[in-house]
DNA sequence: TAAACTTAGTGACAAAGTCACTGAAGTCTG
DNA sequence: CAGACTTCAGTGACTTTGTCACTAAGTTTA
């Protein structure tokens, strides 16, 4: 394998680290392939490395104490677990769960080189803030979302955002209602509404957009 | 100045920091004090440095696009605005602010010195990484509650968080929906249910607790 | 093919959010 | 000090969202 054909050319932020500290990662770090519906991290299961996902989706989701469910994040290609490997680490008592979307292939980097990664590189410093950033203000923007976005606009969002090139969504209300963290029967009861309207056909399993621009009038807050 | 009896020494976290890191970061920052009510960071107003708090609270919020407010969480004597700063720094666009509560004294840390730190400094890292797990957790479960926890049990947890020791909580129903990010009315009505079971007591501008038992009794699911 | 499971639909009700008010309690100003 | 203004809280009608208990259709499996 050549430094420029690794697997940090395919993030962003990786591809300009110091050689010897592409060295160094490359050389400490191993490739792990995981299974669709793997658990990758979860209550009990502290992961020991951390992941920079080179392909595949993992999902995070928090669960209640109440049995409720809610869909906080994905981590995709190109993206690190970094903040949510270092909070399993500090606190092992927390309830989120991240789980293999699709097959997931990763690279896996021990604890201790990532410390030396975050000594010895600036590059890699600025990534590694980065991440952190973008998540918390992420979850900044979904409290906001959560607390005061009606559910029609978050799920004509919601259906745009897991809408594949053909408009279908091979999702079940169930599912979606995961997504939203609401209830089952307020997603059924929404998506009737949206089919009335002509916006959305549904099948057992599926929803299909079939007036993607009123949806997303609708999640732009234009109407 | 001594070593010993330096503003670091109130974090718990950084006063076993290296001799010489304890020299670079007090050699570097500079004691800044701001009156309550002073907003210290928000839209448009990206703070220079990073802030270690030696006194007072900081209070940081969400304005949404519907006007709406809500207190993402607070940060106290003892705390660091490092990934408040860091967001800031990396996301100038995002809406999230942060006010003195009280008159706050703080240690401003320059970016490149704070840089240094993270990468000369072990103590530091886990200082720095500790805190931002703790925030991300934190509003991992911060999601959790807005989502899914009923609206009397989290009033009651936030009575009982804000009462000081003489169990008043000099507040009004208008500043108690911002702390749950709900209406103004919907605090009202349910102070009623509350004083109606002889909970609290209500004054222009103040609750009183006069049954904490049950109050904790309803915050912690007893009920 | 019958049983079991998954997915979705429904009605009645409760909880929470919205809107448009009213009035009372403080504060300011001439 | 009186009147104006502002802040704070109460109220009823209504909408939206969440909950519960159930039905029924489609799918998988024994």
């Amino acid at each position: 394998m050549t430094e420029t054909h690794s697997w940090l050319e395919r993030f962003p932020g990786l591809s300009k680290l110091e050689p010897k500290i592409k060295e160094l990662i490359l050389s400490r770090s191993t490739i792990v392939d995981v299974a669709a519906g793997t658990t990758i991290f979860g209550p009990g299961k502290s992961p020991e490395n951390m992941l920079f996902l080179l392909d595949g989706t993992v999902r995070v989701q928090q669960v209640s104490e109440t049995g409720h469910e809610i869909v906080l994040y994905r981590i995709n290609a190109g993206q690190s677990c970094v903040l949510t490997t270092a909070c399993l680490l500090a606190y092992e008592d927390y309830s989120a769960e991240g789980i293999a979307e699709s097959a997931v292939q990763a690279a896996a980097v021990p604890r201790d080189v990532f410390d030396q990664l975050v000594a010895q590189s600036k590059s890699f410093r600025d990534f590694v803030f980065a991440a952190f950033s973008k998540r918390i203000t992420d979850l900044f923007l979904m409290i906001d979302e959560v607390a005061f976005q009606k559910l029609d606009v978050r799920l004509a969002d919601k259906l745009i955002a897991l809408a594949g090139e053909n408009d279908v969504v091979p999702t079940t209300h169930q599912k979606l209602s995961v997504e939203l963290g609401t209830a089952r029967e307020v997603v059924s009861r929404q998506l009737q509404e949206f089919q009335r309207r002509g916006w959305i056909g549904q099948a057992r399993g599926s929803v299909t957009l079939t007036d993607r621009a009123q949806l997303e009038r609708l999640a732009h807050h234009e109407i």
